[in-house]
RNA sequence: GCGGUAUUGGUGAAGUUGGUUAACACACCGGUUUGUGGUACCGGCACGCGUGGGUUCGAGUCCCACAUACCGCCCCA
């Protein structure tokens, strides 16, 4: 070994073959009940943007920007920043590819699968560099739509066959009402100031509806008598919300209204919505998915004024939860070489399989005996074995051994077809 | 950004009040069986105890710094 030991940096991942199949299928799941069944397309974006575009959507005091973003300055001098979520980016793209252009069908939904980044402690489902599935929906304001988003959430996790979900549902209401609860709750809070805790003393300056979700002891006390954010709907607000419940209520999805609800990023109003999961291995990190309504952004992007809404679903959260890996493919043959001098013939064996009959493949390369090879070729399944020495290279003729009974047949190379391995 | 715990071979780990061959097990490799497997038996396998300093006659065992992981806070997916 040399004298250095690098280390990854902290809070990555390496993902090694043996949890790939689990990426892998959470790939097929998205691409299944996402693209398939509710007509989302997939999009990629860039991986860094414009610091701006991260700092001006989420909200200059919102934690993610504060002192979360990963930002730096390139060999242009422009500020970038390595995206910390997904909606910025994808709000981006649908402006600056005119995806509003009357030739796209309304709404234009868009998924990704992409890793973000945030410069945070690590903890269990916490990481710098993690993964979000997420989904935005561009051009309806249909309340009905926010009903099928969450469905399309919730049939995601269906599919892993997760329990213990539970859906936690909210309205902020239009700009005018979060505006007049905004001034009452400040007002409100503003007599106990001095009883706030740090934090919510500094947020009740630069964003008051934080102060609900505060896991402070004494903050929640103070809140008790706290004017209520659905009082202060407005009635388009008031009914929206009402329409979005009728229809979950009519999907049959078991959600529950939770009032403190507010969720982390500026740019949300009207339905907001979290998915918790109960499971212990999550604790701290329960939240596996959260979104809502956003408005205002494609404008800011300089965009049509746009209607949109959008979840993030955290794939490592997800996977501590599903936590089920599938074994490799099964291997068909495993080539036995007596030593190292029929190697080419071996190999040249091995090609062929390959070639013809699609065949996985199987051979040493490290000298090891005979009894290792077999030995390898158990544990990888091999369903047949082939011994190769001096002999099958003068006379060509095969022996197959079936791994399961350990019974073995000959055949001529050049007669071999596929029934043989059956 | 703050607090706590941890870090010994490929893996799980044992390491006594600091004392000089780093236990045991799994895995791996070899042999018993010089061309045939999954069992059994035998043998091999850490010049090293996260990294760097320090204390000491002597440190995996004590002290300091740093790194990383985990837990809690903050926050979030």
């Amino acid at each position: 070994m040399s004298e250095k030991l690098f280390q990854k940096p902290k809070g990555t991942a390496d993902l090694l073959p043996s949890i790939q199949p689990v990426w892998q299928k959470i790939t097929a799941v998205a691409q299944e009940i996402f693209e398939h069944r509710y007509n989302f397309g997939r999009i990629d974006t860039p991986l860094f943007e414009n610091y701006d575009i991260f700092a001006r959507t989420s909200g200059d005091s919102s934690d993610v920007v504060s002192k979360e973003m990963y930002d730096f300055y390139d060999k242009g001098k422009r500020h970038m920043a390595l995206r910390p979520e997904g909606t910025a980016g994808v709000v981006r793209a649908y402006v600056e590819n005119k995806l509003y252009g009357p030739e796209y069908e309304k709404p234009v939904n868009l998924y990704y699968l992409e890793s973000m980044f945030r410069y945070e402690r690590p903890q269990a489902g916490r990481m710098r560099e993690f993964h979000q599935l997420g989904a935005e929906s561009f051009g309806s304001d249909s309340p009905f739509l926010d009903a099928q988003v969450i469905q399309m959430a919730i049939d995601f996790f269906k599919a892993f066959k997760l329990n213990n979900l539970l859906v936690k549902i909210n309205s902020l209401g239009n700009d005018a009402s979060r505006a007049a609860f905004r001034q009452a709750l400040v007002d409100y809070l503003s007599q106990y100031e001095e009883q706030l805790s740090r934090d919510s003393k500094i947020r009740l300056k630069t964003n008051p509806l934080r102060i609900l979700d505060s896991k402070d002891a004494n903050d929640q006390k103070l809140l008790v008598g706290a004017p209520k954010i659905l009082d202060y709907l407005d009635q388009d607000s008031k009914n929206r919300f009402k329409q979005v419940t009728d229809a979950l209520d009519a999907f049959g999805v078991n959600y529950e209204i939770d009032e403190k609800l507010v969720r982390g990023l500026d740019y949300y109003n009207n339905t907001i919505f979290e998915i918790e999961t109960q499971d212990p291995k999550l604790k701290s990190a329960a939240t596996i998915c959260g979104g809502g309504r956003y408005s205002g952004m494609v404008e800011e992007f300089g965009g049509p004024d746009t209607p949109a809404i959008g979840f993030g679903i955290g794939l490592e959260r997800l996977i501590t939860l599903i936590g089920e890996v599938k074994e490799r493919d099964q291997v068909d043959v495993y080539i036995v070489q007596t030593d190292s001098s029929v190697s080419a013939f071996a190999n040249l064996l091995a090609k062929h399989l390959r070639e013809v009959f699609h065949f996985s493949v199987l051979l040493d390369y490290t000298n090891r005996s005979m009894k290792s090879q077999f030995r390898s070729a158990d544990r990888t399944q091999a369903r047949y074995s082939i011994v190769i020495g001096d002999q099958e290279v003068q006379s060509k003729e095969l022996t197959l051994k079936k791994m399961t009974d350990g019974s073995q047949r000959k055949v001529l190379l050049d007669n071999l077809r596929i029934e043989d391995f059956s």
